[in-house]
DNA sequence: ACTATTTCGTCAACCACGTTGACTATCTTA
DNA sequence: TAAGATAGTCAACGTGGTTGACGAAATAGT
């Protein structure tokens, strides 16, 4: 029922590599609506690290994310209703709205930091530490063009 | 400017995954839109799956796929829409509109599938092939339980 | 055989996340 | 100082998801 036919040979790795990062993603949140943040979807992880200490631009991030700056600031502005993150004037540029991740935000990076570190310990015990680590390196290996580009109308292509 | 900061150590295995995920389905869209196929998005080769050789309804593929019957609906109109899918009346049953796989569609499933045995290849080529399989038997072991879960609106909780 | 319930499909409204194009305000540069 | 580049926003739209409501058809129960 939830699996419908035995995928053919090629057809299982992209499957296996989706559901693997499902699984991460939705114990991290479950975990992390039990302390203290429901509201935060898998997205606003991606972005409040992308935001980073020193705060950003919109624009600098929709360049991060590999996204436009236009989605990148209305990506900001969920963030900002929902406390994560918040705007503040450049002194030394009228036309840049600084971002910041807010005192919250932090507090929500910090604990994902904390649990992503306590699921991959949960990986290691079952799997055995070094599987973990040759997953990354080969994945590594494997994806090193995609990293962090999220532009994805639903996550997907195109 | 691709990669903004090293993440810390529990945030790579996410990361690494939904890469490595990317990397496959860019290259197989990429792949697929040089064979005659530039119209299949990413999610349309699951639900071409997920309605199968024997045809299927809204509700159950809905099912299949841990969505409603009305998004299955809407996307199986898209599919309709660039002919990959078509819907006849189930004779058995007038409230059931069927959903069947067109040749197109087929044609299009088929090639799927021997490009992402011919990505698996590339990727034994590099890592190995005994590195490949271990990753997904340790994927398989991990993430069993999100299976042909694609409930997300935009891929991903909520 | 006739209600009562369930099931299937669809409509409508909405949300999250992405796109492009156009436009203003501001900063930079020649 | 005029011209050009850059930051942010608005509007319209596309895709993929949600819930709630509803009619038509099948099934169950008396």
């Amino acid at each position: 029922m939830a699996t419908p036919d035995p995928p053919r040979p090629g057809f299982a790795l992209p499957l296996l590599l989706l559901a693997g990062f499902r699984t991460l993603i939705d114990d991290l949140h479950a975990e992390l609506a039990r302390e203290g943040h429901p509201e935060l979807r898998p997205l606003h992880g991606f972005v409040l690290q992308a935001v980073g200490a020193d705060g950003t631009t919109a624009t600098e991030l929709g360049q991060r994310l590999g996204i436009s700056k236009q989605a990148a600031g209305k990506t900001v502005d969920r963030l900002v209703g929902v406390g994560y993150l918040e705007r503040v004037d450049d002194p030394t540029d009228a036309r840049r709205r600084l971002v910041r991740v807010t005192p919250r935000g932090a507090d929500g990076l910090r604990r994902s930091a904390e649990i992503f570190d306590r699921l991959r310990a949960q990986w290691a015990d079952t799997l055995g530490p070094e599987r973990v680590t040759a997953m990354e390196d080969d994945l590594g290996t494997m994806a090193s063009a995609n990293w962090f580009r999220l532009d994805v109308p639903g996550w997907f292509g195109g």
